[in-house]
DNA sequence: TGCAGAATGGGCCGCCAGACCCATGGCGCA
DNA sequence: TGCGCCATGGGTCTGGCGGCCCATTCTGCA
């Protein structure tokens, strides 16, 4: 409390540059904040993390090239992350924790409570847990429908692989390792609870309920 | 040049927060620029306008309930506006000036680039035009295929049905007001141009490119 | 003036997708 | 211990999708 507070050093990284610059500065002009370096695709975050070695990294998921995932399954063991994303849903978020982020926020999170996370994380705190659970929820986009909670863990699978391009009954099924039988079931299983008939619609709803899956898993 | 410089008086409206008053604190640390209101949707952002009459209106074209383009269509003959997307493509772009919009720019533009484009908007230049095409090619993103570029206007259009959902072709020819044959054949040629074999891929392209079309057209 | 391309349409056909029935094994929970 | 759900798989059938070939009209451009 009477001791000397030194700012928290905050390495920055989004693709959108007018967000990475406007936030970079509405972040220095918090004075417990530091923002050191910015990044502008996972490659550039994971040479900036190297030189630099800040407190706290804050990341977009959606970066062309090595998304921000990727950068931080090769980070790894360095700074606490901070996951920010449009794509506020429960798939990304599980994706962001097996990666190692301590916080996951909507873009749509008001300034003060990103910078409060960002206190939090270099405190050594996680937010992936317990009480943060409600403050996340209030931020989550509203955009999940009944039924998208419904499915189950294989179906979304097959529609993420839906939502990257692999369309057709036979690629499915050897992508998935199960006979063609059981992916037609499954996608009968997705239109149900959807309500949706065909796997056009299917890979719409996919790509807006954030289950889109890279085709290199 | 000698005279005394009144700021420039910008409205911002977008729904993510940390863009939003990134973008804020970021403009109003240019001495010539000064964020007078933020909105985060289109409704918001209608009051604003109508409220301050800023000098230069800065808008997101995704925005929960009223979109961007759906305010700017409302406001009409208001001040300028500078259209802000992530899609920042062709089709988008042609939207934003319908709406009459005088500016449209890329999420990944640098801060001084979208800085100049708010000068010029207040000065009354329009940005759509000639050599601002060479600006906003840089910024544009990178993802527009070879064969996407091949699309003609009724494709795009069928991909955008495609893209809201609209996936049957007696669904698509009713909405279209041609026959199903037609469909059919405009299908075949989006196959071919985008490398792709049916409606589920075409639905992921099309939403990749940015072709959405909301389904209240 | 003619040609290329776009948008509209037709016919035909093979095959896959989706609908509707079912069975089995495993797992968790009451 | 049994119920329900999930994942796996089978069979069948019909309709629609996609592939291929074609014609017509209009526009714009060389």
């Amino acid at each position: 409390m009477g001791k000397a507070q030194v700012s928290i050093r905050v390495a920055l990284a989004d693709d959108h540059r007018l967000l990475l610059e406007g936030l970079a500065q509405a972040l220095n002009g918090i004075p417990d904040i530091d923002v050191i370096g910015t990044a502008v695709d996972g490659a550039d975050l994971i040479e900036l993390v190297a030189a630099t070695e800040p407190d706290v990294i804050l990341v977009d998921i959606e970066m062309p090239g090595t998304s921000g995932l990727a950068a931080l399954a090769e980070i790894r063991n360095g700074p606490p992350a901070i996951v920010v994303t449009m794509h506020a849903d429960q798939e990304h978020r599980s994706r962001a924790q097996a990666v190692g982020a301590v916080g996951f926020m909507s873009k749509s999170t008001p300034l003060p409570d990103l910078a409060a996370a960002i206190r939090a994380a270099a405190a050594g705190e996680s937010l992936m847990n317990d009480d943060a659970e409600t403050i996340l929820a209030m931020h989550q986009d509203p955009v999940l429908s009944a039924g998208a909670a419904a499915l189950t863990a294989r179906e979304k699978e097959l529609l993420g692989m839906l939502a990257s391009g692999v369309s057709s009954t036979d690629d499915l099924a050897n992508r998935l390792f199960i006979s063609q039988k059981t992916v037609k079931n499954h996608l009968a299983s997705i239109y149900e609870k959807l309500d949706i008939t065909d796997r056009a619609q299917a890979a719409v709803e996919a790509i807006r309920l954030g289950l889109r899956r890279d085709p290199d898993d």
